[in-house]
RNA sequence: GGCGUGGUAGCUCAGCCGGUUAGAGCGCAGGAUUCAUAAUCCUGAGGUCGGGAGUUCAAGUCUCCCCCACGCUACCA
């Protein structure tokens, strides 16, 4: 382990780029950016040559979908919410050397380039197919932007993909009369092309690197460096055999396809091959604003190449980016991919659509000066090897107990004797002056032995950091403060004052010099509280260049952090307590998504187009009584059902596993969509669709009428 | 359903290649203390290490089966 770390010239530091269609909230800090934080400033404590990029994922069909439901273009939601992220990411004091945008034209210019470079070389397998082309808007169109009439249920409203009423799986070809959504012309048939990447070509040489660290005879990284479940998740990957995976989308919003390929009119790159790509055209940018060169970043096998990132990205970071970089040749690989799991918020999994979040702006406007308290809470409970939990509780307990009760005080504890006994200055003592030291309290101990001690703990925390053991690290600080507490508490400098007061001298030292090295060691994790704690030991602030790397070497050497007679200010608390009441307040925020969402983000479904009667009088619905259900073999989410209709009973399969057991439906009442076409789910025929309505935490629940009406009626 | 990862004190988690009475923090109980933001320090209670079978002189640690959580994936008209 030592040595693949202690060998590079230099560190590349990528976290994961945040999808600019909503805010951050504590999910995405857990996931990867206090992890990357942390690990980006202590290696330049360490004296390290690194930079950290990230930037705004602008591009993808989420965006463009959501910039048509408000009605506003994709740039103007990007930009919404690239602001909004980089705003906050400043404020809470993630330290990137450059926080980038996809949408940047040197960001166009590098995807392309990759994308031309594997062209040129011949990596894609090139498919054409035949595909629908409006020509008005001069554009391939996607399958949801095909609309026709469904050749199995006659539906004029079918889309390309699938038709909502007969839920025929379709392709836009079968579709009768077929007509654009964006222009409403009819599209004509044109072959279009698409360039594939072979994965599946790739997959012996990413099998034996992921697995042995080794390509091509190099050994690139430890394969024990690598966190189980992202070794786990490649090899399920793998061994489920890869396929080639389209590089392009016929897409309006995007990097576009270099132009000079043929077919490559109106195709964008898939998000996936350009987002990573993301990483190279940010440190291009930052290599522009600061005079270096980007390529030894990305191309000298002396740099070492680390994605932050939450385990969702494992395969793209893993084996897709990496077959891209190795299909273009220059480029490194990543030497390790510390991918966290999830983190919960209340016994309940983050999500934005259901409004289910703390988000870090809000947050930071609610709790001003207290940025490092959240940051503390989520480093303590980071989901490093399995998801975890954010609860209101534990963020008030973290705070009051662990950063008032044992940091804060610890520091205020010192100062305020040192100010009581010493006017503020570091105290000279007798070396030879012995007192109880926090290891060993049954023996007496001294100073030069103590601060060896703390030497060793401070190598441990530095181990920690260097191998992704965020909450060790941060748990092995937290311990630093609670021996520096158990010492003044072992040697009661407040009584012994005056009988013995050489002992408080070496007490008091001991503990300032703690109190020093607290201030550079706790910052990769709180960096607002070590400026406010350098300030009142009137020491430089720390620029996050090397300082830790030098206090090591001079605690090795056994020289004092604080030299005896240096002036240190009156302490300030570094933390206040939190009480019941701002808790309470956030934990009834949380029950109220609304009140959480900015204005246009949650319009719900919009309501579809308009229909005629007749249309609807097309359909026929009944109610319906259930008689038998129970799970479909192989299939999580199906119950098989048989459905009494007064004139008949029928099989219905329904997608409902998730929200009912088959024991608790039998005997309730359905409405049941009775003429819908029959189909095959799972190998049974399914005769009509049990219509269901969704709950506003994503339950399906059953129509019902209101009160019993006999099976078979009708529903107008 | 397939694959992957995890399931250790009330809570959050450590426990490397199997080896003495299974650990830490928080919470709880009792005690000490007052320099300090009713903060601190000490002591204690509390675990059939998800369940079952097996390998071994010895298993939380290895093997097999099952259960649960999460992720990817299939199925959701």
């Amino acid at each position: 382990m030592a040595d693949f770390f202690f060998q590079p010239k230099r560190y590349l530091i990528t976290s994961a780029l945040p999808y600019a269609n909503g805010p951050l909230h504590i999910g995405h800090l857990a996931g990867a950016y206090l992890a990357s934080d942390a690990y980006t400033r202590y290696l330049r404590l360490m004296g390290k040559e690194v930079v950290h990029v990230c930037g705004s994922d602008e591009h993808g069909a989420a965006i463009t979908i959501r910039a048509r439901k408000e009605g506003v273009s994709p740039q103007e939601i990007v930009d919404r919410y690239h602001a909004l992220i980089k705003e906050t990411f400043e404020r809470l004091g993630v330290s990137f050397d450059i926080y980038h945008r996809t949408s940047a034209p040197i960001h166009h210019e590098t995807s392309q380039e990759f994308f031309r470079n594997l062209y040129q070389k011949g990596e894609f397998v090139e498919q054409e197919t035949m595909q629908y082309f409006d020509e008005e808007a001069g554009q391939f169109l996607a399958d949801r932007y095909i609309m026709g009439t469904c050749p199995t249920c006659g539906n004029e409203e079918a889309y390309g993909d699938q038709c909502e009423k007969c839920g025929s799986t379709l392709s836009p070809e079968e579709l009768i009369n077929p007509r654009s959504t964006l222009t409403g012309s009819t599209p004509v048939l044109k072959p279009t092309k698409h360039w594939f990447l072979p994965l599946d070509k790739y997959a012996e040489w990413l099998k034996h690197w992921i697995n042995t660290g080794e390509l091509n005879g190099l050994q690139l990284h430890e394969p024990a460096d690598w966190k189980n479940h992202v070794v786990g998740q490649c090899n399920s990957w793998l061994d489920a055999g890869l396929h080639p995976r389209s590089m392009t989308r016929d897409l309006d919003w995007g990097v576009d396809v270099p132009p000079e390929i043929p077919g490559a009119e109106g195709k964008k790159l898939y998000v996936w091959m350009d987002a990573p790509i993301g990483y190279v055209s940010a440190t291009k940018a930052w290599a522009a604003d600061h005079g270096k060169d980007w390529k030894i970043y990305w191309q000298d096998p002396e740099t070492q190449l680390v994605h932050f990132i939450g385990k969702d990205n494992i395969v793209f970071h893993c084996l897709i980016f990496p077959a891209i970089l190795n299909a273009h040749g220059d480029y490194v690989l990543p030497k390790n991919v510390p991918a966290n799991q999830f983190m919960n918020l209340e016994g309940k999994k983050l999500s934005t659509s259901k409004g289910w979040a703390v988000w870090v702006h809000e947050y930071l406007d609610d709790f001003p000066g207290r940025e490092d308290v959240l940051r503390y809470t989520i480093v303590k409970n980071m989901p490093e090897q399995r998801d975890s939990e954010f609860t209101w509780k534990s963020f008030q307990d973290a705070n009051n107990n662990e950063l008032v009760g044992n940091l804060a005080n610890f520091i205020n504890r010192v100062l305020v004797l040192t100010h009581k006994f010493y006017q503020g200055e570091v105290p000279a003592f007798d070396p030879d002056e012995g007192f109880t030291g926090a290891f060993d309290p049954d023996w007496p101990s001294y100073h030069d032995s103590e601060m060896l001690l703390m030497f060793d703990h401070l190598q441990e925390v530095s181990r920690a950091l260097r191998e992704f053991e965020f909450r060790e690290a941060l748990k092995r600080i937290m311990e630093l403060s609670s021996m520096g507490n158990s010492i003044l508490q072992y040697n009661e400098p407040w009584k012994t004052i005056n009988d013995d007061p050489e002992s408080v001298k070496v007490v008091i030292n001991f503990s300032l010099q703690v109190v020093a090295a607290l201030s550079v060691v706790v910052r990769p994790f709180l960096p607002f509280t070590s400026d406010k704690m350098r300030t009142m030991l009137n020491m430089e602030p720390i620029k996050e260049s090397g300082e830790l790397v030098r206090m090591l070497d001079d605690l090795a050497e056994g020289l004092p952090l604080l030299a005896a007679g240096h002036y240190v200010e009156k302490p300030e608390h570094l933390f206040t307590r939190i009480d019941d009441k701002v808790i309470q307040e956030q934990v009834d925020k949380l029950n109220q998504p609304e009140t959480t969402l900015t204005e246009n983000e949650f319009s719900g479904e919009p309501v579809k187009e308009n229909i005629d009667y007749d249309l609807f009088s097309k359909m026929d619905i009944r109610t319906g009584t259930i008689l038998k259900a129970g799970y479909v073999p192989k299939a999580d989410k199906l119950l098989e059902l048989e459905v009494d209709l007064g004139f008949e009973k029928r099989t219905i399969v329904s997608g409902i596993a998730q929200h009912y057991k088959p024991e608790e439906i039998v005997g309730k009442a359905v409405l049941v969509l009775a003429n819908l076409s029959p189909r095959k789910l799972r190998g049974i025929v399914s005769n009509g669709m049990i219509l269901t309505a969704e709950d506003a935490e994503g339950n399906l629940v059953f129509v019902q009428p209101a009160t019993a009406v006999s099976p078979g009626s009708t529903v107008k």
